[in-house]
DNA sequence: GCGGTTTACGATGAACGTAACAATA
DNA sequence: TATTGTTACGTTCATCGTAAACCGC
């Protein structure tokens, strides 16, 4: 019995098949198999009934599934508290939504390079949909997003929350929300179909809305005049100091964005674990400070 | 990280050197050290502090102890609840002491090689002091002695006591215990120390008291009428039937003799462990039917 | 010098990848 | 035919044992 066979069999086990394992472990398909017959042959009992397609996990293979977790969550424990994690290294890819890239997403990889020096940070900004589809699809290890995901695989993180205020141009005459565009967030998003609502409901089923992936890009449009709209101050806060934008109230409040620290909850990825952590660290602290 | 480099660690870290865990392990010492190099590199941490005489644990090796033992008992979990069993091969040593021998341990050995058909077995008759000793030094997996075995490390299953009836040769006139020696245990045991006790303080301090090794040898000369002792009925059956002893009443009561199996805690021996309930199983039938 | 650990090195064997095969839908 | 697991086989690399070096009582 090694743990390299629970591995294997752990993960055929959860992803249903000996190809899927293969890939996960960057290992060809009959390394898996070998593992499996080994282990089996050891066990001197079969783990999973091939029958045609498909694998289903025997009576013996459901209960070495219970103790294959508790044996890796130990390894795991291993490695986080015993090994010494200065000098580990490895690619660590991180997926962040623009908000908080531009806000404390620096300090965050300022604090997260300091405790693990050796690891390769990969950073994605996108929106979240598209953020929440790569965590779940095992491209990301960390997505820092407007969350929580809620699927039974992902560990959330709550992280401190954006108030939203209304930009418009600092040169701009009064504003009426049914002439003047509203620009916001991407139409693939949950803020964006609850501004749309709200706009509905209170000026007009007809106001224009213009979107955006890029919240940057949109705060810029909105200090050419050709629109306004809901933005964190976060973002807004440059253009403000330049005297470009200002805020306004239009009488609709819009709630603030809910952030999270999401990532896969198994196999278990202390980096993940322990990144969540000190995002959460690092967004209370840039918080006080603004 | 792999079992064996675990399992190596946890030895020499119980055992205190590299040496003796090579030899617990059936290697040669290098051996063990590249184990131990191999794991102390993976985790980037010294486990042992390596000061001339002597290892001490370093503040991550006593860490990783704990999880060390966690993970291997999840394996041995495996081993006994999901491997199948009926296959199994290797050497079970089990000691019994001669009262056990003679009364319920064919049908004991009779369950236990129906159960593991696979396994070969040596067993020791013996008193229960060497017994005792066997079990400690790992010369034994399961003894069934008179105990319970005081240690921390061992670990007692309590089995059904034996009642102790006087015995005299049939033809005897009425014994006197002032004049006619006594034979029972060997004077190493703790019954032998009890019976001493009981015919000084109630009979006379200077009666004649025989030991022996062998329980059967002793009835053989009570049968010859050269001494009188408390024994098991179970080993008196035979020359009973026979007619060559009968029981008397001394008017002394001795106490039941008092039966563990035992067996050594760690390392986890399922087999041991099993072999005990077995053991206990076996001992309840055979007293139901006698 | 002696008990015990580390280092060096050759040999064995476990486990991988490539490739061919088998079975199922 | 496409997909997926098994079998066969050559190769590579990890790990063992032997032997020598090292090190603190």
């Amino acid at each position: 019995m090694t743990l390299d066979q629970i591995t294997a069999f752990l993960w055929v086990a959860r992803l249903g098949g000996f190809r899927k394992a293969a890939e996960q472990l960057h290992l060809t398909q009959p390394a898996i198999s070998t593992r499996i017959a080994k282990l089996e042959e050891e066990l001197a009992t079969p783990l999973f009934e091939r029958d045609g397609s498909g694998l289903t996990l025997t009576r013996q293979g459901t209960l070495l599934l219970s103790y294959a977790r508790q044996m890796l969550f130990v390894q795991d424990e291993i490695r986080k508290h015993v090994a010494d994690t200065a000098g580990l290294t490895g690619l660590f890819r991180i997926g962040a939504s623009e908000t908080i890239a531009q806000s404390w997403l620096p300090d965050f990889l300022k604090a997260f390079s300091a405790v693990y020096p050796r690891i390769n940070i990969d950073l994605t900004v996108d929106i979240s949909t598209d953020l929440r589809e790569s965590l779940l699809t095992r491209r990301l290890d960390l997505a820092l997003l407007m969350g929580p995901v809620s699927e039974f695989s992902v560990e959330n993180i709550a992280l401190p929350p954006f108030d939203l205020h209304w930009y418009c141009a600092a040169d701009s005459a009064p504003v009426d929300l049914a002439t003047t565009p509203v620009i916001s967030f991407s139409a693939k998003t949950r803020p964006y179909r609850e501004l749309m609502t709200l706009l509905a409901r209170h000026v007009s089923p007809s106001v224009r809305v213009f979107t955006s992936t890029s919240l940057s890009a949109s705060l810029q449009i909105i200090a050419a005049g050709s629109a306004v709209g809901p933005f964190p101050r976060a973002l807004a806060g440059k253009l403000i100091a330049e005297g470009r934008i200002i805020e306004f109230d239009p009488g609709l409040s819009v709630s603030p964005l809910a952030f999270t620290a999401s990532y896969l909850g198994e196999p278990r990825n202390f980096l993940a674990e322990d990144g969540a952590v000190i995002a959460l660290q690092a967004a209370k602290e840039w918080q006080a400070m603004n």
